[in-house]
DNA sequence: CTTGGAAAGTCAACAAGACTGACATAACCT
DNA sequence: AGGTTATGTCAGTCTTGTTGACTTTCCAAG
């Protein structure tokens, strides 16, 4: 259905998607779904007196967990010291543990509590059932193009997070 | 070809883009695609002074010449005072002209100056440059699943100011 | 073995940019 | 004349980013 129409002009507007006002567009396109993709999960937060920055950490520990904070830092691209002003107040409230690593006391290894799972779940949950309409909305064929045009847009580093990385060992 | 992949089992795995860990994938996806699509206009404002909230109001003034002050505002979602101190030094250092309006002399109405636009264009020129190698990498089809997606991603409220709102009277 | 450098993490201070609340001014409308 | 609307401003707070200085730990070269 929603492929049918873009396919059958293909040949005499294949490069349409390609003019400035059409990469215009697509700019708009994500400013304006990155909004509606945080706005969910910051709804949520800023009733706890956590922010975005505390969901993005709570994220990335309950995809990878035992995952040390250096790495985290370079998943999330921000200072050591900006992260650990996070990662302070989620240990103090119980929500992630950091215990010393086993072959190298310097590193810290990541993992959420029960009540930092719950969190997590409650927070993803929230963007999921957004994600989840959008999608089933667009059909298989869109959610498809949208994984490819996002996987060419992200910066080389950044690709190598996205693919892979899982289970650290602690 | 990417479609034939896709298409090919269609039938046993329709519903894979639904699953949990489809969904998380498209999380993370948005996450690093839009840091890849933030990264070089931050660059360049860096060394100016400004902030990604003076690109944004730049973006915006420029695709809807003579715009109000409020309808920025609604666009952009933040408070009068946030846009406010933005719009101030955009005034003060010449990139952006406020006429009072002729109907209604309490609106403003926003324009670029020469100097404006130019910084406009090198800020856009970075951001299309990146989304034009990222849409040609992926494809139309995958372009025209992308922009589904994210428009099926947006609050309609917000889905109605991407859809539109150009061109407004002075 | 020791010593010096590198790496991991922490503390402190600061800046940008969002927020709220209160208030001022001008212009519009009934 | 009085109420509403559009805009601007001041003051204060919060989140989240920054840099600089510091400790602890590890490792490797002398």
């Amino acid at each position: 259905m929603a492929e049918s129409l873009s396919m059958s002009r293909q040949s005499s507007e294949a490069l349409l998607y390609l003019t400035d006002e059409q990469l215009r567009q697509g700019i708009e396109a994500m400013f304006f779904a990155y909004r509606g993709f945080t706005d969910d999960p910051d709804r949520i937060l800023s009733g706890l007196s956590y922010g975005r920055a505390h969901h993005r950490a709570i994220h990335f520990i309950n995809c990878a967990p035992g995952t040390t904070v250096n790495n985290l830092l370079s998943i999330l691209g921000v200072t050591k010291q900006s992260l650990n002003r996070v990662l302070r107040t989620l240990v103090h409230d119980g929500l992630v543990e950091a215990r010393i690593g086993q072959k190298d006391r310097r590193e810290r290894h990541l993992f959420l509590t029960d009540e930092g799972a719950q969190l997590e779940h409650r927070l993803s949950g929230a963007q999921r059932a957004r994600m989840r309409v959008a999608f089933r909305q667009a059909g298989p064929e869109a959610v498809a193009g949208f994984r490819t045009v996002l996987e060419a847009m992200m910066d080389d580093t950044l690709l190598r997070h996205y693919k892979g990385l899982r289970d650290y060992p602690t």
